[in-house]
DNA sequence: CACAAAATCTCACATTATGAAAAAAGAGGT
DNA sequence: ACCTCTTTTTTCATAATGTGAGATTTTGTG
């Protein structure tokens, strides 16, 4: 689940790279990763890295753990971080609405956003039962088209950047269970007849969800709340009942 | 609040000059910083940051307003944020806590963490009344020694970095309250010699707090839990009781 | 519409980043 | 404790990269 390919850019080669470090260093998880690694999968010279590395160790944009010499996200970035997401950004805007969603059904809410051709999770609240997700816990991608929060995104985007992202994904899709380009069509379509993304099971056997993407009046969706559940405490008319929970949340912090 | 002065760095000069845009796109808030602003602020020539944000901008980094040319930060720092923030970092090892806090007390609860000579504020849960913070809300800055939570940590530092960092923020004490450089040294006695931080509206009027650090035995405190909470209603009791609450929950996050 | 201010682009120049290779520091293994 | 292999860190000659004054375009304003 990398963070994202490296996009083209714009006259500064050292940032470039520097991203494309963030970017290994930031899918490495608790562990964190070593210089020799992050060459490696960097391509980069390893003196380049080391220079790159020291320097953002310096800024505390990362933090490298002196006694195993790895390298992980650091403070600075965290900071960054809570600036760029509370804010008047989309999970301060969400996170109330998470918790009722949550409160008011016991089961697990996710706040999804659209990012290149991918979804990543920004927020969530667990439920009674702990379910097993695609992107696991916040932070996660899964390609654009991949659960019902990340399908109702892709629903509801114009036609010409649906297949765009689409056939950018096209080799993705086979790694998950019961997944083709076919099938992505096939739930876009569904999910505009219906107004809100379902999943029965088909991706991960047992687990159901329903999503529903935010976006105003006009404009295309960014972001997607959604609902995860347990097949097994599936009854009839959840799904209508929760795409109707979703959507009062979703009319609230639009109407903002 | 400035996210921190520039540190010296090591050879990556570009780098540098990206971090200092960064720290000044991080402190333009809401509505977002121009070109000009930047290039007047970082003291770098205009072209330069031009370059330097259009990369940052072409990598998400940065995001930028077309209206009105202003930027802020952007949806990939927001991921870097939460993969460092969640992760096994300290704001997900608070979050229960901070919840629990604000449950069993109906105030309002902080997580603080420690940054050069500065403290943050990572997390918070509002209380039943609003209270106005020096931190104001998530990401807000305060020099080492204001505030219950700041103070906490500042008092379980050993003496030379106590003094290193008082001396540092010296003249930023007296935008606060009724704060001098003896008032601190007196405040981080009281601290050491009570066991938890308490500040009785010494520095906003009306306004009181409790603090202790998170600290891990034979290290020093990198963060602290805090509680701010109305001077009206202050009962007796309530400090050690406040002081108690927050033991019992850091002694379980550290145990862990 | 004209004027001013800000943003964007250009290009000759040299400062800065580069990376191969050497040196140093760790990690094992016997 | 000693030697060997691996990984990290430093060095330094080279040139590629970033630099910034200024020209140009775009935007905002009276």
């Amino acid at each position: 689940m990398p963070v994202t390919a490296q996009p083209p850019s714009g006259g500064a080669q050292l940032l470039d790279r520097t991203v494309i470090l963030l970017d290994l260093v930031a899918d490495g998880g608790v562990e964190g990763l070593s210089l020799k690694d992050l060459a490696a999968r960097s391509g980069l010279n390893t003196a380049t890295c080391h220079r790159i590395l020291n320097t953002l160790v310096g800024h505390k944009l990362l933090a490298r753990d002196d006694k195993k010499r790895r390298y992980r996200l650091g403070a600075r970035m965290a900071i960054y971080g809570v600036r760029a997401a509370r804010g008047p950004g989309i999970i301060s805007r969400c996170e109330i609405a998470l918790s009722r969603l949550r409160r008011r059904t016991g089961d697990t809410t996710h706040l999804m956003a659209r990012f290149n051709h991918d979804s990543v999770c920004l927020d969530r609240r667990d439920g009674e039962c702990i379910v097993p997700t695609l992107t696991g816990s916040i932070g996660g991608f899964v390609p654009l088209g991949v659960g019902p929060g990340s399908i109702a995104m892709l629903a509801f985007l114009d036609e010409d950047e649906q297949d765009y992202i689409i056939r950018a994904n096209l080799g993705r899709y086979a790694s998950y269970r019961n997944l083709t380009e076919d099938k992505v069509r096939q739930l876009i379509a569904d999910t505009r007849r219906r107004g809100y993304a379902v999943d029965m099971g088909e991706l991960i056997p047992g687990i159901a969800g329903v999503g529903l993407p935010i976006m105003k009046p006009g404009e295309k969706p960014g972001a997607a709340l959604s609902f995860t559940l347990l097949c097994a405490k599936l009854t009839p008319g959840v799904f209508e009942r929760y795409g109707a929970l979703l959507k009062e949340e979703i009319d609230a912090i639009v109407g903002q």
